[in-house]
DNA sequence: TACGTCACG
DNA sequence: ACGTACGTGACGTAA
């Protein structure tokens, strides 16, 4: 066996060390994380160096200690540690639980004390010790076994100080390093020792005399001087400040040797506190991705063809496709298990397989799988309908842990502790990188995909259960991927020829824009940079700086707006940025993602994503096609229905989060108001401005209302209103206050909101969608602000998406009832495109409203306004 | 790949 | 005093 090698930290000195070290470094979120980074680089430099076989980092606990008792003034003095530090330590700690590292403190002692009675331990057992602080006291501790590293200067820069060292540094041995801080005293822990004596003085007298006792001893003897006087006033002092230098090696732990083996980091958990605290360059560094985790041997058949003898009633299934554009990407294979017997196929072996195709299709024989929607789309493309999905990992794991990010079957499976599953990229690689691995490698990977799945079933749905929120999985997302899917794979058909056509009206008006716009400069320039923008407008026209970005000026619309009166340029450049906008992202952007073979695009809306419960769209996103501006809104004439003499249909919730607050809040003013079908920003403006008559509200009162009531669905804040009314933070406050008061039973909702989370830990929807919320507690005053501004607002959001969702299983369910062609293409938060034939206009108009407005029943009503015409403009 | 900007609800 | 509105995705630039 090798020699045992033990590592003793000194925590709070190395964390105080870092801190000083370094600048005040902070991450996005606005943790500082200079003293996290100081102590991380110092771990890996110095696990790095010794390979030690044990660890422990020690801490001080409390504030008072044993010291205190015979010396009241102990550690007098001592600045309030930085508020910027405190709130380190909480990661501090996590990143030592990543590393696997034991910490430890003790009542009544201090780190040192832990340390020095450990390190007595070990060695007397044969160990090699190693002791790292940035406090020189600890190189009393050295002996033969000991070795006391200091840090020097940066964190990672160590002085070694074995017995020899410090004879040659000061002549002295370690345990008159105790006598020297005595003698000295040590400012920074308020230690006395004698007046007049530093550490030259201390020294000399050591060397002649050995220990403070036998210079006391030896006194009588000394020549009168001002030093002898000093030292004869001080004796008291000395002999207190010696005891006070001495680190216990005898304190009462209740940890041994045995608990502090040290076998590496958990690599998984060290990358999540990096990722969290934004350690991008330590992340890149490590080879943690590359290392081979050790997996459980599978056992499954690579086999020419699914035979019906493997299909049994419940499996789980994985269609493993090449990337996550499943509406143009290839399937490389499929997997099947039953937890028993596990068989992969080429997917050339899928399509010509009957018994596999009619298995698939049949509703009875029920399937697990990752990401149902996927896979329901790729099969779709392949000529195969999906059916009988009874289980999906990915939205499973969304409704109990919404924060995880991707879909990575071993992501997921990792997250509810399944291991044996590796990551695409470690078998694919990324990016340009990307390669399909040799067939063999394919095949275990698929298989394993399947397998975690199977056995992640029963885990996550008890969970569900628990949680209360295996209805919302079972009976509203898991239905609704369904119909996602359907919405997808149909499509949305754009007319080409007039994207093409405005994109070259487009493209003339720009040529002649940047010519104006380069004139007035009076050079060229790329208008789309804002680093440019910046150095024309503010440098060379010299207009005033009315706000910055980290990275300079900024350029922002709203800014621009306030610079209009200075100078004609400012006007050409909005106008410009608004078809520059519309060019590149909706005419160019839009056609690429046209498919040539229907003239549709094919967006995928994220299921699994956002924080809230909404949906998001991408490639492209089609719930952020313009609408407020007539020059963008002119796009929506580009989309229109796949058929000929069919329409599309657009209907939307009327102020859905204003009801669904009054139905949580049950505030009875703002009840009343939608219940009388009263317009709810006029009335919003009759509370603000106390007025008794909806005549008296002009149209800037109610633009203000609006605003204030878009600032309560959003966690009010005077600040944030008054930046979207241009009015002063005092004034945005009377308005918020005057609200509040208006609306008792809103504040009651924002103040429960708030300590419910506190509480919980997390916000709940209508129908029991969770978001975590740790921040809550934090004493950091920006992450805290934006917990509580999210704990109002989530359950808002959450629950209009919840009811949307509801509205469209039950949307999808009517259509198929009443017989209809009609057929849902899009959802936009809190509206529903369909597109129909002019003959089911007439029962839309009846249905669509109905169903959506009872989708779920509110205390309040919910309103429906619908629209249709020949294209997605004219449904307005 | 990060940032600034801007489109939507 | 702190620095912000909530939730998204796509684009071009600049590193």
């Amino acid at each position: 066996m090798t020699k045992q090698k033990l590592l003793l930290l000194d925590g709070n000195s190395l964390a105080y060390r870092a801190f000083f070290a370094l600048p005040l470094l902070t991450n996005d979120s606005g943790i500082h994380t200079n003293a996290t980074y100081g102590f991380t680089t110092m771990l890996q430099k110095i696990i790095g160096e010794e390979n030690p076989t044990q660890m422990l980092v020690a801490f001080d606990a409390g504030k008072t200690t044993f010291r205190h008792e015979s010396f009241g003034e102990y550690k007098g003095g001592r600045q309030k540690t930085p508020p910027e530090l405190s709130e380190q330590f909480p990661y501090i700690r996590k990143l030592i639980d990543a590393y696997n590292i034991k910490r430890y403190e003790l009542e009544m002692y201090e780190a040192d004390d832990i340390i020095g009675t450990l390190a007595k331990q070990a060695a007397g057992q044969g160990i090699e010790v190693i002791v790292v602080s940035g406090d020189k006291d600890l190189t009393q501790l050295a002996t033969e076994d000991v070795t006391v590293y200091i840090t020097r200067k940066g964190i990672t820069d160590i002085e070694k100080y074995t017995p020899a060292h410090i004879q040659e540094k000061y002549g002295l041995t370690p345990e008159q390093i105790i006598d020297m801080k005595g003698l000295m005293g040590d400012q920074s822990d308020n230690i006395p020792g004698v007046p007049g004596v530093g550490e030259k003085t201390a020294i000399k007298l050591l060397k002649e005399h050995g220990t403070i006792e036998k210079l006391y001893e030896a006194m009588d003897s000394l020549k009168a001087s001002k030093m002898k006087e000093k030292l004869v006033d001080n004796e008291e002092m000395a002999h207190l400040s010696k005891k006070l230098a001495t680190i216990h090696t005898d304190a009462p732990l209740t940890i041994s040797l045995d608990d502090l083996a040290y076998s590496g980091p958990d690599e998984e958990s060290l990358l999540n506190v990096w990722q969290e605290l934004g350690f991008k360059s330590l992340i890149e560094k490590s080879d943690f991705e590359a290392v081979e985790t050790e997996q459980a041997e599978l056992v499954f058949e690579n086999v020419q063809s699914i035979k019906a003898d493997m299909l049994k009633d419940t499996m789980a299934i994985h269609l493993e496709l090449e990337n996550e554009h499943y509406h143009s990407c290839n399937a490389l294979g499929l997997a099947l298990t039953d937890g028993e017997r596990t068989v992969y196929t080429a997917i050339d072996n899928v399509v010509d397989n009957a018994d596999l195709k009619a298995w698939i299709q049949d509703e009875t024989k029920k399937k697990y799988m990752v990401d149902s929607k996927a896979t329901q789309a790729m099969l779709h493309r392949l000529g195969i309908e999906l059916k009988g999905v009874e289980f999906d990992l990915l939205l499973a794991s969304y409704i109990l842990k919404p924060s995880i990010s991707g879909d990575d079957v071993a992501t997921l499976a990792k997250e509810f502790g399944y291991q044996d599953v590796q990551s695409n990229e470690a078998i694919y690689g990324k990016g340009a990188k990307w390669i399909v691995p040799g067939a063999d490698h394919v095949a275990e990977h698929v298989s394993r995909k399947a397998v975690a799945v199977w056995k992640l079933q029963p885990v996550l749905e008890q969970t569900l259960k628990e949680n209360e929120q295996f209805e919302l999985y079972k009976e509203l997302e898991l239905p609704l991927a369904h119909i996602l899917g359907k919405m997808e794979s149909e499509g949305i058909t754009v007319n080409i020829d007039t994207l093409r056509q405005m994109g070259d009206e487009l493209k003339t008006k720009l040529e002649v824009m940047e010519a104006t716009i380069y004139e007035l400069a009076g050079e060229k320039f790329n208008i789309n940079s804002p680093k440019q923008l910046g150095v024309i407008l503010f440098d060379k026209l010299g207009l005033p700086v009315i706000k910055k970005t980290k990275t300079g000026y900024s350029t922002a619309a709203d800014v621009l707006e306030k610079l209009q009166s200075e100078h004609d340029i400012v006007k050409h450049i909005l106008e410009y940025r608004t078809l520059a906008k519309l060019q590149s992202t909706y005419i160019e952007g839009l056609i690429k993602e046209v498919h040539k073979e229907d003239s549709k695009v094919h967006t995928r809306f994220q299921q699994a994503l956002t924080s809230t419960g909404r949906l998001s769209s991408t490639n492209p996103n089609l719930q952020n096609i313009p609408i407020r501006l007539e020059e963008g809104r002119k796009i929506r004439k580009a989309f229109v229905p796949s058929k000929k003499d069919w329409i599309l249909f657009a209907a939307d919730y009327s102020q859905i989060e204003l009801r669904v607050l009054a139905h949580m809040c049950g505030d009875d003013a703002l009840v009343e108001a939608f219940q009388q079908g009263m317009d709810i920003h006029t009335r919003t403006a009759m509370d603000v401005f106390n007025l008794e008559n909806p005549d008296d509200v002009t149209s800037l009162m109610r633009r203000t209302a609006k605003a204030v009531n878009f600032g309560i669905v959003y966690g009010i804040s005077d600040y944030g209103l008054s930046q979207s009314l241009d009015i002063t933070r005092k004034e945005a406050g009377i308005f918020i206050e005057n609200y509040l008061q208006s609306f008792p039973g809103v504040k009651n909702y924002m103040d429960t909101s708030i300590e419910e989370a506190k509480k919980a830990g997390f916000v709940t929807t209508i129908l029991n969608r969770r978001r975590y919320l740790p921040d809550i507690t934090s004493s950091n005053f920006n992450l805290r602000s934006f917990a509580e501004r999210t704990a109002m607002n989530t359950p808002i959001q959450g629950s209009a998406a919840d009811i949307i969702k509801k509205a469209m299983i039950d949307m999808d369910a009517r259509l198929e009832q009443e017989g209809l062609q009609t057929k849902l293409l899009l959802q936009v938060h809190d509206e529903l495109i369909f597109e129909a034939p002019k003959e089911e206009i007439e029962i839309l108009e009846r249905i669509v409203p109905e169903v959506m407005e009872n989708a779920i029943k509110l205390s309040v009503p919910l309103k429906v306004e619908f629209s249709y015409g020949p294209t997605w403009y004219d449904a307005k």
